[in-house]
DNA sequence: TAATCGATCTTTTTT
DNA sequence: AGATCGATTA
């Protein structure tokens, strides 16, 4: 680009490498774009600039993300540069694999009424099929068929040994595909193997597709699995621009079949890749980048590149010694709490980012900030869809459409309890499989024949299924209320007018009904007494949700789909927020959210909570997990614009005790001199902590529990209840308990402040110091 | 068949 | 702490 052209706005803000990717044509295009270096302004602004200079037209474009956040992302950001891009194609690989599969799924057998099973869905199959079977065992195989899937291995696949070699996981691989189609619905691996297979079945549709889409980008490329880059094969034709985007270092889902060397190897399987490196770091400052480069700069298996950090200057990255999780929690609240009130700008709850490497972690921080009034938000627990309720709602729904999904018919058939047991429910199944015939129109014929007991709960719920039908064939008029209710939901952009918006209000109504109808909802409240209606809020969430779609069959299935793709829909039962306030509320408050869910996103100050070895890395990961691991501490780390937060504990509760941890490897790969620590570092000698006064009462004093004989555990471990002690990091304490475990005798010790910790002996005592009792 | 109890495991990360 | 599994009862 010689610097005298005039060029349009939307690329003078670019930098040269981001423009030199934007104007790019004609040949495959690999932009090795590091954390924070602009990549999605450059594939937007690339949508947009195709559109508008090159004139092509956005139908044919094809932009394919991982996640929906990314895809609405980047819909939103090429749409403000060219309203156009809004005819482009821009979804997450799973949404562009059911919406292939929904027009031409019956190539391959499927009816276009499908609904997709989520992998809980598929571990009941499953389990349906290794009866007798510990769960645990089903669920490796459903993991490994859920691999095998994204290897694009059929049960008939030599190659399916990389997996697991055994003849028995073949055999149940080939049962669950069997059982799968029986029923007509498609698992999450399915929605990429099955259009990879008609596409190479059927080269009319391969070609018509290739012609249809001139343009395909991918992003996050490092995260493709091999079944993705096959569709992304079969897709390209001759003509086909072909751009991917990517980060080796950011490469996070290889347990879920993520494979790098789709990227490492781009080049050759494209040929006449040119590649762009974008290499200047917009987003964080130049401590944070050193601190987060130092430690991913221990991987060995990298392509290696050479991040700028654009911003100088700044904090240094704090690194916080804390006792234990609750202190965490609190020393999270406070750093919070505090920054809004003593900052020159405004400081915003949402300029904060909690990062956890587990789910459960959040629970402690929204516990802690509920109590103290701190607004936030979890992102991306799915919590709002493991709940019973809801799973419950969604399987009638999921029947209603398919009539022959068993596992939905086995989990609602008898809820609430219609007397219809697994006896019952198995004839029915296998007697469906025999003649081939739906589930319901089985469960009809057979009524008959059942007992007395039974025959009255199937007919019962037979007649639930009946009335459904009828009404989404036939929905009822809304009162004016639900449609006041419906009307202050979240609305759709832009696209929907008053009558469609109307006829979506009207699936809200129809699934109130059948949801009623079927005696769920009473079930549910009943089950709840004692937490209020929690549940039934829940329910009401779900409808509200259904609220943009048509009344219809077919309104339903496009729901079932959306939230089957998209379970972004948060979980609000703790932070107590209504469904009302949903929009206004959401936009300042604190992230509470996992590591890998951060990718993509970037906020001004972060806190990486939980740094410990064997929880972040897990104790267990070595070698290529490892250096995962590594590449996510370099994710979350990279995410901070201003501010970085560390903190690691002393003790942690795992399986409900508390076990005391050491501080995470990659803390010590940092340059200690980048960082500022505060609280007391493990093991070291000189304690920060204050001792309380040794000769204060303490906590249940035990002389009488002293002349009580010695238990075994006891004699074993060498502790007394009553034993005093010291501990560096808390202070004075005593035994209050010492007992069996099935690891050795665990010794419970409560200290002068009020805290109670639990430590197995044989492993831990050393750390306790006795002291005499006089 | 349903519901409950206690013993005994188990704990990532997500479309 | 929570899920899960088997056994036991109404």
């Amino acid at each position: 680009m010689s610097p005298g052209e005039n060029l349009p706005p939307y690329l003078e803000v670019l930098n040269q490498e981001q423009r030199r990717a934007v104007l790019h044509t004609g040949k495959p295009l690999l932009i090795l774009a590091g954390a924070g270096s602009g990549k999605t302004r450059v594939i937007t602004t690339k949508i947009a600039w195709l559109i508008r200079e090159r004139g092509l037209a956005p139908q044919s474009i094809l932009a394919v993300t991982f996640t929906n956040k990314a895809a609405r992302e980047m819909a939103d950001r090429a749409k403000a540069i060219d309203e156009r891009a809004a005819s482009a194609m821009l979804r997450t690989f799973h949404s562009f694999g059911a919406w292939f599969l929904r027009r031409n799924g019956s190539l391959a057998g499927l009816d276009s009424g499908f609904v997709i099973y989520d992998d809980d869905d598929m571990i009941a199959l499953l389990a349906s099929i290794m009866k007798g079977v510990p769960k645990s065992e089903v669920k490796r195989i459903a993991y490994n068929i859920s691999r095998a899937k994204d290897y694009f291995l059929s049960p008939d696949d030599p190659a399916l040994a990389i997996i697991d070699s055994s003849q028995q996981f073949r055999a149940l691989y080939a049962e669950y595909e069997k059982r799968l189609a029986n029923i007509g619905n498609v698992d999450f691996g399915d929605l990429i193997k099955k259009p990879v297979e008609i596409l190479r079945a059927e080269p009319a549709v391969a070609q018509r597709f290739r012609e249809r889409f001139s343009v395909i980008m991918v992003d996050e490329y490092q995260d493709a699995n091999v079944a993705q880059f096959a569709l992304l094969k079969e897709l390209t034709g001759p003509d086909t621009y072909v751009c991917v985007v990517g980060d080796d270092d950011q490469s996070i889902y290889r347990f879920r079949g993520a494979e790098v060397k789709n990227i490492l190897q781009f080049p050759e399987q494209f040929s006449g890749t040119d590649i762009i490196r974008l290499e200047s770091n917009y987003r964080s400052i130049a401590p944070i980048l050193n601190a987060a480069s130092s430690v991913v700069n221990h991987n060995r298996g990298r392509l290696g590149k050479t991040l700028r950090a654009e911003r100088g200057g700044g904090k240094q990255p704090v690194l916080a010694f804390l006792p234990d999780q609750d202190e965490e929690a609190k020393f999270c609240a406070e750093l919070i709490a505090n920054s809004t009130k003593d900052n020159n700008r405004p400081a915003q709850w949402s300029d904060w980012a909690i990062l956890y490497r587990t789910n459960a972690q959040s629970l402690g921080f929204e516990t802690e900030f509920l109590r103290r009034g701190i607004p936030y938000r979890v992102v991306g627990s799915l919590k709002f869809y493991e709940r019973e309720e809801i799973k419950d709602a969604l399987a009638l729904l999921s029947f209603l459409v398919n009539p022959r999904d068993e596992v939905a018919f086995r989990r609602v058939v008898n809820k609430p309890t219609r007397g219809l047991g697994t006896v019952t429910v198995d004839r029915i199944i296998e007697a469906s499989m025999v003649q081939g015939d739906s589930l319901f129109d089985t469960a009809k014929k057979m009524t008959g024949v059942l007992s007395a007991k039974a025959q009255k709960g199937m007919t019962e719920f037979l007649k639930v299924i009946e009335s459904g039908k009828k009404i989404l064939e036939h929905p009822p008029t809304q009162t004016a209320t639900a449609k006041k209710k419906t009307r202050s939901k979240r609305q759709e952009s832009s696209g929907k007018d008053e009558q469609e918006l109307a006829a979506g209000e009207g699936l809200s109504v129809c699934v109130t009904q059948i949801i009623i109808d079927s005696g769920i909802a009473d079930y549910h409240v009943q089950q709840d007494e004692i937490m209020g209606n929690q549940r039934l809020n829940n329910l009401q969430e779900l409808i509200n949700a259904a609220s943009l779609y048509a009344g219809t069959i077919e309104g339903l299935l496009e729901f079932l789909e959306h939230i089957e793709l998209d379970r972004s829909l948060e979980d609000n039962s703790l932070a107590g927020k209504s469904a009302e306030t949903e929009n206004a509320g959401d936009i300042n408050k604190v992230t509470l959210i996992t590591f890998h869910n951060t990718k993509g996103l970037e906020f001004r100050r972060v806190i990486m909570t939980g740094l410990e070895q064997g929880l972040f890395p897990r104790e267990d990961k070595k070698g290529e997990e490892l250096e995962e691991e590594r590449r996510l501490f370099y994710v979350g780390a990279t995410r901070a614009m201003d501010e970085l937060y560390m903190s690691s504990c002393a003790v942690r509760r795992i399986f409900g005790r508390t076990m005391p941890v050491e501080p995470s490897v990659f803390l010590r790969e940092i340059d200690k001199g980048s960082l500022k620590i505060v609280g007391k570092a493990p093991r070291g000698v000189g304690s920060a902590w204050t001792p309380g006064s040794p000769s204060g009462k303490l906590y249940g004093s035990s002389h009488g529990r002293l002349s009580r004989t010695e238990s075994n555990a006891e004699q074993v471990s060498g502790w007394r209840r009553g034993q005093r002690l010291f501990h560096d990091d808390y202070g004075y304490g005593s035994v209050m308990d010492v007992r069996d475990s099935s690891e050795g005798p665990v010794v419970k010790v409560m200290f002068e402040t009020g805290k109670e910790v639990q430590f197995l002996s044989e492993h831990q005592g050393s750390a306790f110091e006795k002291i005499s009792d006089d």
